[in-house]
DNA sequence: CAATAAATGAGAATAAGTCCCATTTATTTT
DNA sequence: AAAATAAATGGGACTTATTCTCATTTATTG
């Protein structure tokens, strides 16, 4: 329905996961060789909660005290050393997070200087070839290899930011 | 010499910016009506010193206790307010700072996940062009006013970090 | 040059994130 | 399935970056 969700379908094997997130939550563990604890579950839960970034406030909110500040952060970092977390950091200096399911789901930010929302992007395919062969310039040209790169786009919302929930 | 310094010398009026990093320093913060005191000129000479982002860190050792802590962070916040400084967050969850010159130099950064070498790199105008096309699409899509857009570009120096410094 | 306003220094306060260790929970072994 | 072992957790202490407070100093204005 929203242009977010339509934007983003394909990221998801929605049948899947949303199906049952314990579930889901406990297969992206076990396909890790992660041992399968509640206090995993219950991060995964509220991570897969949202689509788009989330603050650790807002997780930290939605776990209502069912897990320990110091296992959340710990969560955090195991989830981000078997790569299905991207943490990042929101123009005005908060840590933001969000579960990255599959390989394929490349995207992009844009921040809103307003309410704060972050809403995940996908450029165009044929935009995404021109900036990496821009970014194979930048490679030769500084002598680095690049593995990753991230467009970033600011702005506000026009009306009544009707795309930040 | 460094391919960095020859990136970048667009930036920069090298002449009058080098000459006199106390007289460049008065002349941006009166330009910007902002009262002329020495910490001000201080950090802005430390600022300058560096023509890529920096960390607090780098700055407090340049400054060697000239500048109390909390007049330095304030310092910071005044420059922000005038538009002279750009404060963005690296990788690694570093606050870094740079200054902004001129209007002109719209760039974007190239992170070095082994030194935490961040540097500075223009994009040829014909991808800014493209990429300004594809904002607009996003833009339309979100409904969003988009004023700023940034590409981060992640990896490593592959000669020894011959880049970073 | 005096009066007023603004900026600074030093350290206290706050907040995000990490660390430690005794207890609980998961996994492996028998 | 129970015991033994290994891993994970909770809770709070600790660390560190940044902000705040306020008495003093420095800039600006009349």
């Amino acid at each position: 329905m929203s242009s977010i969700n339509e934007n983003l379908s394909h990221f998801f094997d929605t049948a899947f996961y949303n199906k049952n997130m314990s579930e889901s939550s406990r297969k992206i563990l076990s396909d890790h060789n992660v041992s399968i604890t509640n206090p995993r579950i219950l991060v995964l839960e509220a991570l897969m909660d949202s689509q788009n970034p989330q603050t650790i406030d807002d997780l930290q909110k939605k776990l209502e005290n069912k897990v320990a500040k110091s296992t959340l952060y710990r969560v955090l970092g195991d989830l981000k050393k078997i790569n299905v977390l991207h943490e990042f950091t929101s123009p005005d200096n908060t840590t933001v997070v969000e579960l990255l399911l599959h390989d394929t789901e490349h995207h992009h930010h844009l921040f809103c200087s307003d309410c704060g929302e972050i809403i995940d992007v996908g450029l165009s395919a044929e935009f995404e070839k021109l900036l990496s062969a821009e970014i194979e310039k930048i490679e030769r040209k500084f002598n680095f290899k690049i593995n990753d790169h991230r467009v970033e786009m600011f702005g506000t919302c026009t009306d009544q930011c009707s795309n930040c929930k």
